[in-house]
DNA sequence: TATTGTTATACTCTATAACTATA
DNA sequence: TATAGTTATAGAGTATAACAATA
């Protein structure tokens, strides 16, 4: 770790300037990974919250629909509707409408959960953004979901539960 | 105002304003899965260009020296170079010092693969950056970049290669 | 004895298809 | 017949350990 502020990177002069969509892929990586890590700690994965995180806003829900919106085939989303059942954080009800569907709701206990892995992203975020202004925070946000607007992505699903992909 | 149209993605209002480090990596995962989409087209895995940008930029380089560098795997590193000099972008030379050793270097056609990957991640920098002025791209790249030094990313390689170590 | 590259193998994810119960 | 959820299984990918050659 560099404990020189706001120094520009040591680039190894041998190694062209990355492009931005790496650069941007590599940073988002690193987040995604320090993301996990903390998670950790409570025994989460993000995949895990990924599911948790829609069923707090979008209830009910069936598996087919929650499917589709995260990108997750359904045969895995059991097992992991199934975990989260047994941790109380969502339960599962018949459809009385089709009582072949299931209606997944987020329980008390899983906004809960939900509302402590927002508070411990919050702390990722002060420390992976120690060195910015709040306007610079506020730019980087701004100028990202322009991206995310532009290229059709939904503001609360993650990209990666769709296919694993790695690196511009 | 904008409900349904195709206006791009208007967040719902139920989802609560992502954090930055949910963005970085929801975008930086984006542009990895466009990077992937485009690199097919040429028959080629993120993973191994990530290899051959580094033996382009630094030869030779042991099969050991690499693994620790991009966190792949000794194991795993033999049949990715296995393909890689199969299709004659790379050569593995004996070490005349080490003679356990593989002295890696990338080839003439390796390096212009590389040459024909830039280009092609040019093009997708135009088409993911298309709305961005000059000015706010290389805002972006300079915000991005301080993430890079502070967090002790290594400028190019992608942090999605690496294992999480386990001391023994 | 330790290390480099390799192989063999075990383990873990992911994807596909088959099954049930409804519709 | 088709669909929602589930189960079973095959395939791909990943990690661990053993091995030969060399130091």
């Amino acid at each position: 770790m560099n404990d020189s502020r706001d120094e520009p990177s040591a680039r190894p002069p041998e190694f062209p300037q990355p492009s931005p969509s790496f650069l941007v892929s590599q940073v988002g990586a690193h987040a995604a990974a320090r993301f996990t890590e903390a998670l950790a700690e409570r025994g989460l994965e993000p995949t895990q919250v990924g599911i948790l995180r829609i069923l707090c806003a979008r209830a009910p829900m069936n598996q087919r629909a929650l499917s589709d919106l995260v990108g997750i085939l359904p045969s895995q989303l059991v097992a992991l509707l199934d975990t989260l059942e047994a941790r109380g954080l969502v339960v599962r009800e018949r459809d009385p409408d089709d009582r072949r569907a299931n209606a997944l709701y987020a329980t008390e206990a899983g906004r809960a959960e939900m509302r402590a892995v927002e508070a411990l992203t919050e702390v990722l975020d002060s420390s992976l953004f120690a060195g910015f202004s709040p306007d610079e925070r506020s730019i980087l946000v701004t100028l990202l979901e322009r991206i995310v607007s532009a290229e059709g992505l939904h503001p609360a699903v993650h990209p990666a539960y769709r296919r694993l992909a790695v690196e511009p």
